[in-house]
DNA sequence: GTCTATATCAAGATAGAC
DNA sequence: GTCTATCTTGATATAGAC
């Protein structure tokens, strides 16, 4: 347990987000790191040659803690069609304290380059072709993805003006409209 | 035209936002407002005693300007229920380069504390509390709500993984979503 | 209402020793 | 691979003159 050296990097991502987690997105500089990790400035910048690349490591460790999160409850429901959906919604708009201030934090660090995010692009491209896989035509199958999107940004960023009963309520909606077949055109 | 006296605010408004369309979000400081706008910084925070009382102005302009831009499109359209939804479709993803920039840019500020951005919780009720009266339900109003402000963010932060053309889809899909009756409950 | 000058502070990054 | 020391820069904000 006290040994941990196999991987430096591991434990100053770590130290990165509880600096986020304890102290606020505002002070997630390199100084605050380096201090939670027991690290010194320059060992820091051993590791990660810059903020960018610093960032960059927390943003794939979250992509990845979401995705695992996905698998995980996609395991637990039954097999069908409608479960990758349920499975998607469910681990998204997780309320969790900790993951939601940790991408909220992350936002504010990469809204000032929004090009940081271009490499996550494809992950969205794929939940939609996931659910397109499950019969849903592109339009609707796209629609669900960003109207769960747009309910985890707004609810990021305060922006939601529902009640906890309302929230739950379109999300049923949401997931509905996976079931509603559209009329050809 | 090279008076404009009367409202030194306005043009330290109009002088932050050419800051951030000229130079990018990470510019935007008092040393470049106050030098944009011609006036010192001292002049400058006379104003705006701080640098969130400037964020305040900005994102009141925006609202502002945004709610200007669909009672606008609002009046061009025909007089029926949909109307209101198609404008605020419209001039929420109208593709302004300039408008753009300045929602990221102030996203890039706010992120750092979300509480700034509480004040316009309501204005979103306000859209979604319209689409109900056109005779949608309340889930149905925020799903095309959520919607649209997904794709919103999505694009912000170039996370949108759609061809133009595939948006022009996706974006039919959504408003079609105000003519499909849910099925009761 | 606007200016200058300055205080204060903290950030990211580099260089080079160990 | 990790450390200390330092450079450089630039930010918000205050005080007080005009």
């Amino acid at each position: 347990m006290s040994r941990h050296s196999g991987n430096t990097r591991e434990t100053i991502i770590d130290a990165a987000e509880n600096v986020v987690l304890e102290l606020g997105a505002r002070h997630l500089t390199l100084d605050a790191v380096a201090g939670k990790a027991k690290v010194s400035k320059g060992g820091l910048l051993y590791h990660f040659p810059n903020k960018e690349a610093l960032l960059h490591g927390m943003l794939d460790r979250r992509v990845t803690r979401l995705e695992e999160s996905r698998q995980q409850k996609l395991a637990l429901l039954p097999h069908n069609a409608k479960s990758v959906i349920i499975a998607h919604v469910r681990s998204l708009l997780e309320r969790d304290e900790r993951t939601n201030k940790l991408a909220v934090a992350l936002l504010a660090a990469v809204a000032h380059d929004p090009q940081l995010l271009v490499p996550y692009q494809k992950e969205q491209k794929k939940v939609v072709d996931q659910f397109c896989q499950t019969g849903l035509n592109f339009e609707r199958a796209a629609t669900i993805m960003l109207a769960v999107q747009g309910l985890k940004f707004m609810e990021l960023f305060s922006l939601l003006p529902f009640t906890t009963k309302e929230r739950s309520r379109i999300i049923e909606e949401i997931i509905g409209l996976s079931e509603q077949k559209k009329h050809a055109r």
